[in-house]
RNA sequence: GCCCGGGUGGUGGAAUCGGUAGACACGCAGGACUUAAAAUCCUGUGGGCAGUGAUGUCCGUGCGGGUUCAAGUCCCGCCCCGGGUACCA
């Protein structure tokens, strides 16, 4: 009996057997090589990769390596050569945070995080070509990220050409015309004419070039952690603390280097037009960006040769100014701070010392000081008091702010607190109050701007500013360069040797500078690299190693490109595998990368296509934002006066006086956990302090990012265990559209998993023969067929998956109803679930005589022949409610539907008593009568 | 605070250009098969009211207004949820 049933069983729908058929047919035939086949157009899938944490891969993950997958054999059997790549972001903090804790190398977890990563992959059967995958932690990989660093190394950006020019071309420029109008991208620190330049020692030399390179060193704030040894980077801080680990983040100066793409800030933001990204990305691009235009104006320093420089977008409001504002860092000030005011620069070394945490805590309070110095208002001459505040930045603009408290709310704030003046200049509307921001209204108190408009104002002032030489006219960016060291370990070390100081370039020949193995990798405790350990590696016969490494977004920044020609020796990828796939067509991933990788791929992306290395000067040209899977947690609550354990249907809603614990999702079913479970998780739990309903510990339940210490992690292993690859790709899909955000539930699972095994019956014998008639196939069930497959054809195209299994469901019940057994319809049919499905497709295939591979047919088309309708069924409204439905010939015009409807008995119940207005007619859709 | 998204049955969601709201699926209820269970199949399923019943009827896409023959879809005001960002002069 339990034999028999077992053999029953196997001849059902087998996902184990079918999968296991269908993995050794594609990797005998090699499904997934790819080539550059100049016969066929190419197209490029992309989907971020991932970074191979120790948590292993969860259901979150492959939702959109499912959705990439099925574009692209969908594109495969198209016609198309399809590079579908996958690859591993293995160098970063996490990593060396994970094998500290752990005492193991970074390089063996690594290495087994990514096996296991690879493992779950292949599970799913994404069709991905696994000898083009990278690594980035791979010195073969990053080889080539220390080449880009080093052309980055040895180029300078030349603003008039608007292009990267060889390092030599600025010294060649110095020789000749000192600094005077030099066109370069720079941070100049002096200025200089030839003789000078010609006389400075070799260092001086390289150290005042160094501030034009694309990838140089500047002394910069950082945030150093004590706690983890090392900087981090901004986004890694959040409110003064580590983002990993929460410890706390103090403020210092250290030589660093930084990638200038602020010299591409412009092209990044305009170039962002023609590409075909979400409305919300491209923004959240540009605002980080933050172009905005204004003007650039001194005031002078009364009784003094000193200068202030300031930017402002609100030239208009130049009469309001009644202050200046200097940031605490800026270097002119202790030439500013008059005898008796001395406090001033106490105040500006305290402020300057504070960390990001103890500004950001103190925000609410505003802080300043009197430097004892008045400005000169340009075009009044009135005297403007100079103060010192932490709200102004070093880094934006000029550092120093004209203050016009009456139209500027942090000014105001500021003129509140320090009881200074404050004159309005934009009149202000009935029922606003100062300050007013708003850029509606009319000047006053403005002498010649007076009676203006603010728009008409601000250009009337620039005009005036430029005509008098007073200012001009600036572009100002919120984006700054980019910070690339990293006092760490695990990542890639520079190509660079300090020879008696001087930094140079590691010849190209000698790439890749390897990250040498150190036993001991851990923080030194002071803010500097472990590989200051690694002497051996560190001293060189001709000088000493740079010990800083890259940061994550290095290998990440153009790994997309490597996937082109991912084991060439000679060069990070051939000019004919880059003009063969140009750039990617579609790239999948998480909106979290908005603003960091996208826009760091996007800059290198430009300067290589600068240089002449790459064809386009884009690299994603549609970009995808898939939503978070979100994981379900569950909780326990814990009365905190008594340690009892109370079930969730009797802890009040407000938790008010309990605790509430994480515990396992994978141990609780149906949001509850039996006694004996509870008394297993917490080991101080004790059965008199179980307070149960109905025999059990019901949880509470809270959707929130999946994580490990949440406990929520579901792995798409158990998943594919239970119901096979095919049901949790399509379940994945069926959960609705790719771009939302959603918490995982198995609960629909059971829909999807039976229409595979219904289609599969519907084929298969119980014997696994294939039990289809070659007979005509009747023109409804090609009429179902055909439907399907034109709303394939456009719902793939359109990311949205979701339609498109309802479509197959669609189908499928329809050809059942009509007892369909035409091997024509259903051959077609397993070939369009082949994208989706491809496991089982694969059998279906074979049991049905196809010849070769499933996904290697071409995409079924449509015919629409099949889709011609004769009739439509009406809806009849009166008023605009549908009241019944009538069929007609499609054929019919708008008066002979009109005179249809009227004629019928039905319409005329419905008109009794009362007059006819109008008929609306829209043929195919609607018929509507308005009475009245 | 500002800038984007989004609110549709018990649940996930569908609805091309303003044209039959709730496709498809889950869940639930009832039934068939079975000694029983599982699996499978069939029927029903937005809500209220009336009717034994077929059916009829009113209400219904976060809330309040508006445009229109017709609004989930367009416009105005508000509420709630999610994401991004925050001294950027």
């Amino acid at each position: 009996m339990h034999i028999l049933a077992l053999y029953i069983c196997a001849m059902k729908y087998d996902f184990r057997e079918i999968e296991l058929n269908a993995k050794v047919k594609w990797q005998e035939q090699e499904a997934y090589a790819v080539k550059e086949d100049p016969t066929k157009p190419p197209f490029y899938v992309l989907d971020m990769f991932p970074y191979p944490s120790g948590a292993g891969l969860h259901v979150g993950h492959p939702l959109g390596y499912i959705a990439s997958d099925i574009l692209a054999r969908y594109k495969v059997m198209m016609g198309y050569s399809v590079l579908h790549p996958m690859g591993f972001d293995a160098f970063g903090l996490p990593a060396e945070q994970y094998a500290i804790q752990t005492n193991r190398h970074p390089e063996e977890t690594t290495r087994e995080n990514i096996e296991r990563y690879r493992q779950q992959l292949e599970l799913l059967g994404l069709g991905y070509d696994w000898n083009r995958s990278v690594t980035t932690s791979d010195s073969d990989y990053y080889k080539w990220t220390q080449w880009i660093f080093l052309q980055l190394f040895n180029h300078c950006y030349h603003s008039k050409i608007q292009k990267p020019v060889p390092i030599e071309k600025v010294s060649e420029y110095f020789e000749q015309c000192g600094t005077k109008d030099a066109p370069f991208f720079g941070n100049p620190h002096e200025e200089f004419t030839p003789k000078e330049w010609l006389a400075f020692s070799k260092e001086k030399q390289s150290d005042v070039l160094m501030h034009y390179r694309m990838a140089y060193q500047a002394d910069a704030w950082v945030n150093w952690c004590e706690a983890l040894g090392t900087v981090l980077a901004n986004d890694e801080v959040k409110d003064g603390f580590s983002e990993r680990g929460g410890h706390p983040v103090e403020r210092k100066r250290l030589k660093q280097w930084f990638l200038r793409i602020s010299a591409y800030a412009d092209r990044l933001l305009l170039d962002l037009e023609e590409l075909n990204w979400s409305a919300a990305m491209k923004e959240m691009q540009s605002n980080w960006i933050g172009k905005s235009e204004g003007a650039s104006l001194a005031f002078k320093v009364a009784n003094s040769d000193l200068m202030l420089e300031v930017f402002t977008t609100r030239p208009d409001t130049l009469f309001g100014v009644s202050f200046m504002v200097l940031a605490p860092e800026i270097a002119m000030l202790p030439e500013l701070v008059k005898p008796g005011f001395e406090q001033a620069l106490d105040y500006a070394k305290q402020a300057s010392n504070r960390s990001e945490r103890e500004r950001q805590a103190g925000s609410e309070q505003v802080t300043g000081a009197f430097t004892g110095s008045y400005a000169v208002h340009p075009i009044s001459g009135k005297e403007l008091p100079i103060w010192v505040g932490d709200y102004v930045l070093a880094g934006y603009g000029t550092g120093a702010v004209m203050a016009v408290p009456a139209h500027d709310a942090r000014d105001f704030k500021f003129a509140k607190a320090f009881d200074l003046p404050i004159v309005p200049v934009v009149e202000i509307p009935e029922g606003e109050s100062l300050p007013y921001e708003s850029k509606d209204g009319e000047i006053m108190n403005s002498e010649f701007l007076n009676g203006f408009q603010v728009k008409e104002a601000i250009s009337a002032m620039l005009a005036h500013l430029e005509e008098k030489k007073l200012g001009y006219r600036t572009v100002n960016y919120r984006l700054r360069d980019a910070n690339f060291s990293r006092q760490r370990y695990w990542g890639e070390p520079f190509p660079i040797v300090y020879t008696k100081g001087i930094a140079t370039g590691v010849p190209e020949q000698c790439l890749p500078v390897e990250l040498p193995h150190m036993d001991d990798f851990k923080p030194t405790g002071r803010p500097e690299s472990p590989l200051n350990k690694a002497k051996e590696w560190t001293n060189l016969p001709h000088g000493i190693r740079e010990t800083d490494t890259m940061p994550g977004f290095a290998g990440s920044s153009w790994y997309f490109l490597r996937y082109m020609d991912p084991k060439n020796q000679n060069q990070f990828a051939s000019g004919s595998a880059l003009s063969y796939w140009k750039q990617v067509d579609v790239y999948i991933g998480g909106t979290e990368h908005a603003v960091g990788h996208l826009l760091y791929a996007r800059f290198w992306h430009k300067f290589l296509y600068d240089l002449g290395y790459l064809p386009v000067n884009e690299p994603f040209k549609r970009l995808v934002n898939q939503g978070m899977i979100l994981g379900r947690s569950n909780l326990v609550y814990r009365e905190t006066a008594t340690g009892r354990f109370v079930s969730a249907g009797l802890v009040p809603s407000s938790k008010k006086g309990f605790q509430s614990l994480h515990v396992d999702v994978n141990a609780v079913q149906d949001d509850a956990l039996l006694p004996e479970q509870v008394l297993a998780i917490f080991p101080d739990a004790r059965p008199h302090l179980l307070v149960l309903e109905d025999g059990v510990l019901k949880c509470g339940v809270e959707i929130e990012k999946m994580s490990k210490s949440k406990f929520n992690v579901v792995n798409p292993d158990a998943i594919v265990e239970d119901y096979g690859a095919d049901t949790l790709r399509m379940y994945e899909m069926f959960l609705g559209p790719i771009e939302q955000s959603k918490p995982w539930n198995t609960q629909g699972i059971e829909g999807v998993n039976k229409f595979l095994r219904r289609v599969w019956r519907h084929c298969i014998s119980e014997e696994g023969h294939c039990i289809l008639d070659s007979g005509h196939a009747e023109p409804a069930a090609l009429k179902s067929l055909h439907t399907l497959l034109k709303r394939l054809h456009q719902d793939i195209e359109s990311m949205s998956m979701n339609t498109c299994i309802s479509a197959f469901m669609i189908c499928l019940n329809e050809l059942l109803d009509q007892n369909c057994k035409s091997i024509d319809v259903f051959r077609p049919f397993s070939l369009a679930l082949s994208p989706f499905a491809p496991f089982i497709a694969e059998s279906l295939w074979e049991k049905m005589g196809g010849v070769g591979l499933a996904c290697k047919q071409e995409f079924p088309k449509v015919e629409e022949k099949y889709l011609i309708e004769e009739n439509f069924i009406y809806p009849v409204s009166f008023n605009g409610k549908k009241r019944f439905e009538i069929s007609l010939p499609l054929s019919l015009g708008v008066s002979e539907i009109e005179q249809e409807v009227l004629s019928i008995a039905e319409t005329k119940k419905w008109m009794e008593g009362q007059t006819l207005r109008k008929v609306i007619v829209v043929p195919g859709r609607i018929v509507n009568i308005v009475l009245g």
